[in-house]
DNA sequence: TAAATAAGCGCAATCACTAAACTTTTTCAT
DNA sequence: ATGAAAAAGTTTAGTGATTGCGCTTATTTA
């Protein structure tokens, strides 16, 4: 079920490449902040105008392709080990995309993100638009209303922790001890688990 | 105690009152998007430089005079009445400040942070500022060590049910009910409190 | 094949923010 | 008092992200 896929959208598709790839490079080599969109669209041989009709901000040439995050959080709830308690699937889960981080090639990128105040903020924003997709998987897995509030705090605190332990010498041992706080508190406020 | 107010100080907290002032009125009038820098200057007649001389943002116009936050935030961890826990404190805390949000000369203010992304992010940040302080004074009060994970987490989840209650229509049981997991957390994380 | 559609372009403008060089107080040590 | 340093303010000019407009050109489709 391929879509088929006109010379059109392959073009449409092979500048917004060309622009990814042009910022990424630009980026890494001189850092975010020396480099203009005006760099990124010459090195991408189009026009500035062109480059903000496939990406609505600078920010955004840097964050590409980062679709089924939300659905792998959620999965992470849904699809947990039986017995494995929800903050305890999360914790794993974001380990788990931690894990990515200690490819070497990914540490340029995000000691880029980590050291650039506009990046940092940015991701900590698409990071967190998960947090009711997250709430509402954690409410229905546990049969509580809609909108609950243990549910909301749960989602949020557990997107939080990413953030919290980003730069500890020792991640894992960050997470769990972050984590053993929702789990008890957790575990506390509904009895029947 | 009062400072020797030479007329120079004086004047140049005059010129930044009439900013904020100025600021504040077209802000609530326009809405802030709707209002330009040019726009605040002009009616404070001022030039556009100088109002960035005395506020480093445009966004800051908004937030001005905010200064004791921080130590009112480690004074309620710090002097919380004895037998409360440290999360009951901070939510006790958290509710009074809100409380100032009931005064309806606050409400069309609260309004116009809530409903611009700007204003709203930059309001969460200037907040979450204070994590480290407050993560600092719980690891004091408790005698954990200087950069206890479990009082980070403590911290950065008390100081997010600020954003997390906002728009409930019952921010008070809200609160109850994410304290309530971070108390019992909190508890069972540590056992001599 | 013509008309509709969509990509891309150049241009001009807006808006937040900064740098530089210059004018006008205010202050303060002599 | 007085003259120079220090600080507030101004003008001007510029950068950089982002948007709107009107135009060309390529692709699709009826």
């Amino acid at each position: 079920m391929t879509e088929p896929t006109g010379r059109r959208e392959r073009k449409k598709a092979q500048t917004r490449k060309s622009l990814a790839d042009a910022a990424l490079e630009l980026f890494l080599d001189r850092g975010y902040d020396q480099v203009s969109v005006k760099d990124v669209a010459e090195a991408a041989d189009v026009s500035v105008t062109t480059l903000f009709k496939h990406f609505p901000s600078k920010e955004a040439l840097v964050f590409d392709e980062e679709d089924d995050i939300e659905s792998a959080l959620v999965a992470a709830v849904r699809e947990r080990a039986p017995g494995q308690s929800i903050p305890q699937a999360l914790c794993a889960h974001i380990l788990l995309t931690q894990d990515f981080a200690k490819d070497p090639r990914c540490a340029p990128f995000l000691r880029m993100v980590e050291d650039t105040p506009t990046l940092r903020d940015y991701s900590h924003r698409m990071w967190m638009r998960h947090e009711t997709a997250v709430a509402r998987a954690i409410a229905e897995e546990t049969g509580a209303p809609e909108g609950d509030v243990t549910c909301a705090a749960l989602a949020r605190f557990a997107l939080e922790t990413r953030g919290l332990i980003q730069r500890h010498t020792d991640p894992r041992g960050a997470a769990e001890g972050a984590f053993a706080l929702l789990e008890h508190g957790w575990a506390a406020s509904r009895p029947g688990a």
